[in-house]
Parts: structure tokens; C-alpha cells; sequence
DNA sequence: GACGCAATTAACCGAGTGGTTCATTCTAAC
DNA sequence: GTTAGAATGAACCACTCGGTTAATTGCGTC
């Protein structure tokens, strides 16, 4: 679990980059590339343990500086989670703005939509675990973070584009909420990533293969449209 | 925060009950109340805070009892988490238990079963805390509390009767799966109360006002409805 | 090539934390 | 009333953990 690292052959990359601007540099004095390591570590950690859980002491193990590092660039311990959340939100919203489905018609957009963002909570369990901790805290880190409320809302508007784009056809209830249906495609993606322990302690972890995956996938979809489309063009 | 409760007029009734046997008590020597307090006590911490992030002085203070009586009748924290989770649960399944809803007919019978779930999930944040906070866990303390995997099947049980006249009926599809009927309602249901602060951070807290509360419920109604249905028979 | 500052290291520290020791008090049984 | 054992209180303790101090090294600059 220490891992010592001795000798490793590929020097994981973090110490041998710095290809970027000052490169060839010997081995030291790398402010950013130690700063991306630490938040790197940091967010495993604190992923894994939540913030109280978390310690200082595993963080620097896996990283290649020592603890001094942590508190030369981040201040304390809160800060450095916060610098986590943040920037784990941001790559978040990166990816969904990455998601152009303005050529699709609607109902295949919202299908796009809702696919992505299953999929995307699967596979980013470090970032639901984030969400998850912060929820334990009331959301009282978040709230310190900017750039949040408003860019967030973009995950609304495009939601928003395909509703109208959907009532304009004639083939979406004029009454839909974006807001709403975003909620429930969020709680159901989320919940499948979040609850998965105790759910499947509870009633086994049939649901979790990689097939029945799929299905919950194609049910959520079916979900959302059924809330979505004018019941004559279900 | 510390709240001092010094003369207390109705003595909060942890020392003044002792009415079920051993009735009239002055005072002291009786287990099985300061027992229960030390849970309720322990219930609200971890609930609060989590497990590494609850503090034992802290369950002392919503207590009447000492530090000592804690760990003379639950060993470690960890064991005291552990009795809070196991009783929690244990007070759930007998919510669900009181349930009844064999005289329905199994449309409306589901629509008991959302509605309920959803309110109670509700009426019981703690409750949801302490799941969540088990999740980031990976469910590891629940794996020892035994009667889980038996009983919570019950849950399912009851939907799979559900199900069953339902189809009987001709009323529901014939390849509905309570399982995933299950996973729907708890999804939504689980993520309206744990993701309520990070998600009103996001984008708001109209949905959390009452009416849009009672909205949503209706929804997952629909949504429920929906994915249950035959095709003919929305 | 000395200066000055950023980056880095190693050792250290005090508060807070889970948990314990030991003596005392209560209660029931004889 | 004595006694045995459960229940309780007060003080105590070892140690973990976040955070710091102070000295050292790298490196661009004049």
C-alpha cells in the first residue's frame, strides 16, 4: 500500500513531463506540475474518504512531494478540498458542453442526453463521490465556489433548447419543465452510481452487470420520453 | 449549540420515563433509557457528520449520560455507528411493514407504494444521511449487520405482488421487473432529499419549495406509471 | 558570481480525539 | 445488613493529525 517507487522505470510521468514550457528541466522546481499532483492525490483521497475521513498523511503518499507541499500551495486542508470540488465541476461541465446535439431532432437529442449523463456518472464515480460528500455538508463548501450557479445552468438551457425545439414540433407536451426533467435524469443516474453498496447489499447486484446496465440505461430513456411526449405521439 | 438545559422544566423525558417496569425511579441505574439516548444521541452526530467526521464529545453533549457510559455499552465508535445504522434500518422496514395496500387494485396500489416512499424518505433526511454516508463507505458496516439482506426483500416482495396482479389484470406489461420498479422509486425518491443542497445550488430551490414537492411526487407517479403500464392502457 | 526569491525538505508541535483506569454508587438477592 | 455485580463519574492518557518553523536548494537576473 506504500509503494515505494524506487527506481520506477517510467517515472509515472509526473516528475518526467514539463514539456509544456520550461522543458528538459532536471527534476525540481516544477510548481504546476506538483500543484496538478497534489489535487490529483487529493481528490482520490478525499473521493475515497470524504473530507474529515480524509488525512493529510495519505494524500502525500500518493504523491511525490511531501506534506509541506499541500500547505505551501493550498493553505489548509478545507482549501484544498475545495480547490478538489471545483475543479472537478469544471471538468464536468467541460465534458457536457463538449455534447453538441443542436442537429439531432428532439426526442433523439433528449435520448442523447440522458445516455450521456448516465453514462458519464458511471464513469467519473470520483466526481458522485465528491457530490455525495459535499451533500453530507449541506453544500457549505460549495457555496464558497463562483462560476458555479451561472455556468451550471448552461446543463439547463441545452434542455431547455431541445424542450421548445420538441413543443414546436408538436411532439413534446407544451407543459414540459426542463428543470424537471433534469432532475429526474439526474436522480436516477446519480442514484445508480451513489447508491450501488447498499443498494445491491440490499437486494443483491443483478442490476449492475454490465447488460442490466444498459437496460436501466434504455429505461430511464423511456422514462423521460413517456413524461415528455404528447401521449398521441407515444 | 451547547444549550445548556440546566433546570429543565419537563426533563426532556429521558430520566423521567421508567414507567414500563421499574417505575418511580429516583434518578440513576437504568440501562436501557440512557441506552436508547446515547442512540438518538449518536443518530443525530453521524447523521450530522459522519462517521470519522462525528465526535464522540459531541454525542456526549445532545446526551444526559457521560463518555464513559458510551463506550461501556457500545465498546467504539465504530460499533455505536454501527447499532445507529442497524436500528435505523430496522425502523424503516417497519414503516414499510404498516404499508397496506393488499386491497387496492395494483394501479393504485403502486401509486401508494411512489407516494409513500417519497414522503417518507422525506419526513426521514437522517435516515438518507446515514445511507449516504454508508455508500461513501462502500456499504462496509453494513455488511455485518445480518437480517438486511433477508428482510429489505420484503420490500421487493410487496411489489412483486404488486406486479403480479397487475399483469394478471392485463393492466400492467407482462415483462415488468419489481426490481427495477424498485430502482426507480428509490432513485428519485433517495435523490430528492440527498442531493437537495448541491442541486439547489445549482439550479435553484423552486423544486423544493411544498407545491413543487407535491408536483414532482405526482411525477414519479407518472414516470412509475409509465414504465409500467401496457402501451393500450395509459 | 552574488543576490533574491520561489520551491523544497526535515523536523517539530500542540490541540483534539478515541479510548481507559479506577474508584464509587446503586440495586437486587440472600 | 451484607455482598456481588451492574451502572456511573472524574480524571487521565497515548497518540493521531493538521499545521508550522526554520533551514536549504534551485534558478533567473544584474
Amino acid at each position: 500500500m506504500v509503494s515505494e517507487t524506487k527506481t520506477e522505470p517510467a517515472q509515472a510521468g509526473v516528475r518526467g513531463r514539463s514539456q509544456g514550457r520550461s522543458q528538459g528541466r532536471s527534476w525540481k522546481q516544477d510548481p504546476e506540475t506538483v500543484k496538478a499532483d497534489i489535487l490529483n492525490a487529493a481528490r482520490a483521497e478525499f473521493a475515497a474518504h470524504g473530507l474529515s475521513g480524509a488525512r493529510i498523511s495519505a494524500i502525500v503518499e500518493r504523491t511525490q512531494t511531501s506534506k509541506r507541499m499541500i500547505f505551501y500551495y493550498f493553505g489548509d486542508k478545507e482549501s484544498l478540498y475545495l480547490a478538489v470540488l471545483d475543479q472537478a465541476y469544471r471538468e464536468v461541465r467541460e465534458a457536457e458542453a463538449n455534447l453538441d446535439i443542436r442537429h439531432l431532432p428532439p426526442d433523439e437529442a433528449l435520448r442523447k442526453v440522458v445516455e450521456f449523463t448516465f453514462d458519464h456518472h458511471r464513469n467519473n464515480p470520483d466526481f458522485i463521490r465528491l457530490v455525495m460528500i459535499e451533500n453530507i455538508h449541506d453544500g457549505n463548501h460549495m457555496s464558497r465556489i463562483q462560476t458555479l450557479a451561472t455556468t451550471n445552468i448552461a446543463a439547463i438551457d441545452q434542455l431547455d433548447r431541445i424542450c421548445r425545439r420538441g413543443i414546436e414540433a408538436g411532439l413534446f407536451r407544451p407543459d414540459v419543465s426542463p428543470l424537471v426533467i433534469h432532475w429526474q435524469i439526474s436522480a436516477m443516474s446519480f442514484f445508480n452510481v451513489a447508491n450501488r453498496a447498499t443498494f445491491s447489499m440490499n437486494f443483491g447486484d443483478d442490476l449492475f452487470a454490465e447488460d442490466a446496465q444498459l437496460m436501466l440505461r434504455e429505461q430511464v430513456v423511456q422514462s423521460i420520453s413517456s413524461s415528455v411526449l404528447r401521449p398521441d405521439r407515444v
